[in-house]
DNA sequence: TTGTAAGCGTTATCAC
DNA sequence: GTGATAACGCTTACAA
């Protein structure tokens, strides 16, 4: 059990006064037989500098609080591992939300309390008072899934995936559509915009929306609602987990029309048949969210500025006839 | 833009000593009129102390380091989950090691420097260094997945998941088993004692052990070559991810044996067959750990405790004829 | 019950 | 190049 070492320990040991080692520690000017002296102590007695009093002393730190909406998503975990990925010197304050705008503010109040160098919000939907939150904290903030044009933010290119799958899904020519979609008022971006290029190729064709949830099984309660009523040739899941949680409603019901998801890629291959999906790339998406975040750390008054991620529509089996 | 409220404006504000609004922000004595005067400016000015300087002064904080060997896995993901419910009042600081030592190593050694209140380890494999390191930092740790006698920790039965799948095994009277299992020197737990049960149930059954990672996709390729060479009745994977591969591995040889698989739940109701697995409640794992966290940070010199999670054997069509 | 004052470990500002 | 010294915001004896 070590007790630990302060930088006075280090200066004492050095005979030198501690603002010395501190400039040592800091890449001051320090005479290069002091630096060698130092050097070794400090390797010998493994010292590490307290955080607490750094930061009580630079009002900044090397902390980002990230506000993940829900951990069992495959891309949440995806965009995750791309910010590690990208990391240079950061430490990432993870706080699950689990959905709930309630613990959203509750996360972000504390992070601010916290003195987070920033944070970093995969998002589906900012309440009006998480916004005016993050707007008065005034620290460097990256949004994810939530087109704020008051703050920089990373966005999917939902509209390019609609237009796109749009156009593949009239090669297929259908006869009676199904879409499973998810409130426009929880999640814009996949609800509105998602979908603004589907319905307009769609608008010749007999087509059917419902409304369900992100979870797989209600998804596929709702399906089997739908599908029992009538018959469908085309079913199109606002994500994959639906489209899958739709599959398996056929599968019950013995119907075997084609599915067609967005999103995450976990399930898609290893249902069978395998999911066509329109797939977008989180783990780089991280990575961009990370460098984003650098940029508006480091540059003081940049405009907010928007990015946005394309993705490609990979064919599988369950659009081949 | 607010600029920072500190305890001294709080004092002045209400006309008194800054220690005493510190002794009214820890619960210690002050007046009911005075408490209700600086409840008032506290909540006027939204004052939160400075965690820092209160992390400097008491060297003690509420901020848990937790050690994740991999965010891919639902598992890890649901204990995650579980540590959040549970959750009393302290923060988690999340580390994803990738599976790699080196980061581990790592990662506790920053959570250390950090001064963390203590570390949650969710592992497979405790190197010596980072054992030493653990102990000599002297700081509440709780473990899962491995069985250190020297630590606290949460484990699944896997024994106990080894005998009930050996018992069911022979009611299916197989005549030849594959079994995908993991390197033991990776994991333990899963390599060894998992298995034991399972291979006692198998003395008199023809069967062969092929070794395989973690990931489906690697498990995929090794059950095509293995079930390439010769036919297999029932295939068992260390996990479901493994035993999903080899479903598929198996759904391309257009073979069709019975699959069993262990572990998380996600994979084993999306593929069809659904699959047989001996699943384990990863959630209430996480409580137990917390729960178990705040029992041996409260009782100072508690010995190292064992907690062991059941399971249960969920049988679905992948084992029915 | 309240106030005074002494740190906690670090960095920053000066003189030297 | 170096060393006193004063903060940073808070807690905690110890006095009053």
């Amino acid at each position: 059990m070590e007790k630990k070492v302060t930088i006075q320990d280090i200066a004492r040991q050095a005979k030198v006064a501690k603002s010395t080692v501190s400039r040592y520690l800091n890449g001051g000017s320090v005479s290069p037989q002091t630096r060698r002296k130092i050097d070794e102590i400090v390797r010998k007695n493994q010292y590490i500098p307290n955080t607490f009093a750094q930061g009580l002393k630079q009002e900044k730190n090397r902390t980002i609080g990230v506000i993940v909406p829900r951990l069992d998503s495959m891309a949440q975990v995806e965009m995750l591992r791309g910010l590690d990925s990208a990391n240079q010197n950061d430490t990432f304050l993870i706080a699950n939300i689990y959905q709930d705008p309630i613990r959203e503010l509750a996360a972000i109040k504390k992070f601010i309390a916290q003195k987070v160098a920033g944070l970093i919000i995969l998002t589906a939907n900012l309440t009006e008072e998480i916004r005016q939150t993050l707007l008065d904290a005034d620290i460097p903030v990256v949004l994810q899934g939530q087109d704020e044009p008051d703050f920089a933010r990373v966005m999917m290119d939902d509209q390019q995936a609609g237009k796109i799958v749009g156009q593949y899904i009239q090669t297929l020519s259908p006869k009676n559509v199904l879409i499973l979609n998810v409130d426009q008022k929880l999640d814009w971006a996949i609800g509105y915009e998602r979908f603004q290029g589907v319905k307009a190729a769609l608008a010749n064709i007999s087509h059917h929306e419902v409304i369900t949830t992100f979870k797989r099984q209600t998804a596929k309660l709702d399906a089997a609602k739908a599908m029992g009523k009538q018959h469908y040739d085309l079913v199109i899941g606002a994500t994959d987990a639906i489209a899958v949680g739709a599959m398996q409603a056929g599968f019950e019901l013995n119907q075997h029309p084609y599915y067609l998801g967005f999103g995450q890629s976990v399930y898609s291959e290893i249902v069978s048949p395998e999911l066509t999906s329109f797939e977008f790339n989180f783990f780089e998406t991280g990575e961009q969210i990370y460098d984003l975040f650098q940029k508006i750390r480091n540059e003081a008054n940049i405009r907010p500025v928007k990015i946005v991620i394309p993705g490609q529509l990979i064919r599988r089996a369950s659009t081949k006839k």
